[in-house]
DNA sequence: GTCTATACCTTGATAGAC
DNA sequence: GTCTATCAAGGTATAGAC
């Protein structure tokens, strides 16, 4: 039992408020006043729910770092192979997809989502690396390890602005991505 | 004849030490007062060279942005055909490669720098749309589209922060990314 | 436990004196 | 060309009302 209002639903609407607006406008041109406004508080108020503007900016793309880092992390215990390189990628895109609302606040804003991260931080650049180089297979040459990063990059297009209009469906994105990666690393055995 | 003192060092002092700070730090977490003090004048003396700070970004961005719209415009006039998809691409990657050095703050700070560019914020989309929908290729599907899309993203790879540490030349570079990009648009024959 | 009033410091920016 | 003084707006902190 909950009360109807009070604590639970403004930290809702704050939250709400401010994926809107940082999706809209971005993280640095919102201002926690514009926050307040729309929530109908006072900007001092936020800070009884959220301890500060970072911390906001924090929880809202919280679950697509975890959601990240989960696919990658799973690639440690695994043997690498043609076909476990699909699966993984295949995950990988899912995440993707699945937060491509998040997309424009992710791409516009990397420096402060980097800054919300900081204390994960070396943690996650481990944990890419890590992912990279198994994707770049067995004894990989410097080639391989670059094609390796060209994959994620690829595959991070499914994020990008451009494709925003809705002119693409998420399996479309999946299927065809999937493939053009895959197809990208292929090269390592020409 | 110029004075050996004066003006023209001085705005050359204050590109350079903005260059610094912006790569190092990111944009937005660098206050025009760190940029006066490296120089060693006083935060109002940066107004007399430059008119904001928005205007030091664009002039240290500047560069980078044209040549990637001329590379880009290019299509315009081209006949779409493998050879000419090989040879654009080239040309894109010589230019990503070309500014390297500016990367991490072009990557980082995105928003600033599309808030910089501003009034010909639309022409660039409107080139870069253009550019992907000839990497396309003649009556492209939505798939080939999307290849265009990824194809993109990967030669940008370029300029990302995990190829910083010095272990790639610019030749490796080059060729693997043009060859792997080249791969990944091929599949519009499967 | 939830929210507001108020004040503090830094920032980007402007005006005017030298 | 450079400085001092000043401004509005932003993020932040706290004391206290209910």
């Amino acid at each position: 039992m909950q009360h109807a209002t009070g604590s639970r639903d403004t930290k809702a609407a704050i939250h709400q408020a401010a994926l809107d607006l940082f999706s809209a406008q971005g993280y640095e041109k919102t201002s926690l006043r514009e926050i307040a406004e729309q929530v109908g508080i006072t900007k001092a108020s936020l800070y009884y729910h959220y301890s500060s503007k970072q911390d906001l900016l924090r929880v809202i793309i919280g679950t697509f770092v975890d959601d990240v880092r989960q696919v990658m992390e799973r690639s440690a215990g695994l043997e690498w192979s043609p076909e476990a390189v699909r699966e993984l990628l295949g995950a990988y895109l899912d995440v993707i997809i699945k937060h491509r609302a998040t997309g424009p606040t992710l791409m516009r804003d990397i420096g402060a989502v980097l800054a919300a991260i900081d204390e994960d931080l070396e943690g996650l650049i481990a944990t890419s690396r890590a992912f990279q180089l198994w994707l770049a297979g067995p004894n990989p040459t410097v080639p391989d390890r670059l094609r390796a990063a060209a994959a994620i990059e690829a595959a991070s297009a499914a994020l990008s602005a451009n494709l925003q209009a809705g002119e693409f469906t998420d399996a479309e994105i999946h299927a065809t991505l999937l493939d053009a990666t895959t197809a990208l690393l292929a090269r390592r055995n020409d």
